[in-house]
DNA sequence: AATGAATGAGAATTCATTCAT
DNA sequence: TATGAATGAATTCTCATTCAT
């Protein structure tokens, strides 16, 4: 009930408009770094040169926390992608190498890449949070990609596949490049090498890994 | 509040050799459903049948759980795979179809999927136990594949690509088709459909996605 | 989240000396409704129209405030009830009647039963609060109603009981009424009904409960 | 994450039933001396002789403290006032008598008083508390003493009042005596001296204040 | 005078781990 | 072996109080 304080350092009394943004920064971070649930609300405060106290000026919890970082990272994303590709009338060759460079750039900002490893880890914990990124985003992104590969295929320029399924062939390489590499700690002798996994992937994908005159047509059965 | 036990007739006291495997088989599940941190030492107790005492018995701390849990699933995994593709000299196709099945099988098998799954929730508070798993499952699995191609394409079966990357281009598909049902309940209208898309997924690595007398020859950028 | 005022119309300023009593108008009600720990300092300042920081102006601690209430409500209390009985020669039953019709009226009144409720349930955080309203209230009314019944026996209205113990007998069920009331919510099936309540007390007061002519003489014990 | 202790004084492990008790001991004891809010359940425990995180094998919550109090002080309270004057057919005049003083014994009761002390304090929070109270106590004893009331009347022994009304005139006295004593520890100048406060009390209520042969009749205005 | 952002001590509650039985 | 009572460090969240503006 008494409160005495040493010489007291006023440090640096910042406009409250940006503090949210800092103690989602910090967060951001430290989630990724530690997880959730080891992360203390106190080390947030301390990333963000708040005090413990003043985070809950901000968010009201600490869940509060995680929720509001992957609301603010899903609105600009979701409206990106939609535009370019949507109506795309000539080879979808084009945008879909377009898409997975844009992709792979996206994966290599570090704090981008973080909000979807963020859902992946916590979705146990926070379905919601999952459930929120589909909506808001998968939902979005994935039926455009996949109406392109039908266009593609009633225009001639594709084989007849499931344009559904084919998604996962096609950004599926992508992702787990950059998976066993954040995970693992796998990549190529030379690093990272997103843009040879890129080349590589597409070579495979429109063209396939079939020699070109080699054996008899392959049939999987 | 209070529970006295009348006359207790031991049943069939289980060889207390079976009890960390019971153990073990407890916390998998909590730790898949919960994680690990948001699972009790008492919950993985009570779900083997025992005492949150006994379960330091046969483990010196939670984390030596998880540890164990990892160990114990890599073991098998490891010896398997490797036998039959070894050094085979035919059209890799065939073996590289099989792999993908015979991976669809493990991934299907909620028990097999659980271990990697854990991991990849875990991996930034035990950076071991990922180390341990690429070490003993990746780094003995992945060569195997990597020579297959590297045989494949010396023998002309299949096209010059980039036999690191290229096993990406083989596997990524199948793993985001079972992420995405996993994280995001994303799956085709069909259910899980995982040898349809194993089928979609070959018929593009091998013969590529492009239609066959199309275009010009495809060129990324 | 931010308070951008343009021109400011001063309106009505209300004057500062007002201040002080509207923290204390806003602290009461809350001590009462919720406890004096359980309210915060904020919440007294926005009902008072402040801000947090502007009750520090005008009180030091929110203890004081507390001090502040209970001093408050002293001083006209203590001023009124003595004068008109001090020194009344006649009937003291008219007098008694006239006070306790008196406080009825005040416990009536919520704002003045209000302090009596804060300090009962305050005490042994505040036990100097109980002692500024026994020595500046009690101390000063009872010896009044004490020497009434002193007199009113020694002037042969009144039988020969002790003064100082009597007071009880006249005021307690008044008392317990309101307490019934507030603590418990028990009132008479026709609501509050103090002045039933009263007027059965003073008949029972003055003539006691037993039939008039009823038994012998009735003897405790 | 790591647990270091020094040497460890393993104290005294008793027997988990008499636990419970012993917490609610020691809680009445610092509910009373301190009120809910300002006692540390770490002060519980340690008053009682555990540890604080033993406290929470026994209850829920410190709130749950509080209720286990009440809820134990009301069990045996309860069932005994009734039986006694139930159907008492003769003079309630001895009735009365006896229930005044059984009341005053509990009342001299630390432990007793400080139940209902608790209630009366703690309402604002927990108003299910007096709920509980006045349902397993209040509403119980109160008909009783009312129909004992109205028997008398109907008897002949009491003169026509309101049976409800007057269980203040009779109850008020004794309560308001113990009160003074407690709240502002105003007693006369011999002590508590409840035994004198009830035999002066029963002189007026059973035969009233006013000199028997003394003025004319009186009537409440 | 007034604001409200910021601080930090403090309290409730949880849970891995220990240990007497 | 097995139990579960007990411990106490750790963590979230609250709120009285301060202070730059």
């Amino acid at each position: 009930m008494e409160q005495r304080r040493a010489i007291r350092i006023p440090k640096f009394r910042r406009r409250a408009e940006a503090r949210p943004d800092e103690v989602l920064d910090a967060a951001l971070d430290l989630f990724i770094e530690k997880g959730f649930a080891a992360t203390r609300v106190e080390d947030i405060a301390r990333r963000a040169g708040l005090s413990k106290g003043a985070v809950y000026l901000y968010f009201p919890s600490k869940e509060a926390i995680l929720e509001g970082l992957v609301r603010r990272a899903i609105v600009p994303i979701a409206t990106q992608a939609l535009s370019s590709a949507e109506n795309y009338e000539g080879d979808p060759r084009l945008v879909i190498t377009m898409v997975l460079k844009m992709l792979a750039a996206k994966l290599n900002d570090p704090r981008l890449l973080a909000i979807p490893k963020l859902i992946v880890r916590e979705v146990p914990g926070f379905p919601e949070l999952a459930a929120m990124y589909r909506r808001e985003v998968l939902d979005k992104v994935m039926p455009v990609i996949e109406k392109l590969i039908r266009n593609g295929i009633d225009q001639g320029y594709l084989r007849p596949v499931d344009p559904h399924l084919t998604i996962r062939s096609i950004v599926g390489p992508v992702m787990l490049h950059v998976a066993m590499a954040e995970i693992f700690g796998i990549t190529p002798p030379d690093g990272f090498a997103i843009d040879r996994l890129i080349d590589n992937h597409l070579t495979i994908l429109f063209d396939g890994l079939s020699a070109p005159d080699g054996a008899k047509r392959w049939t999987s059965s």
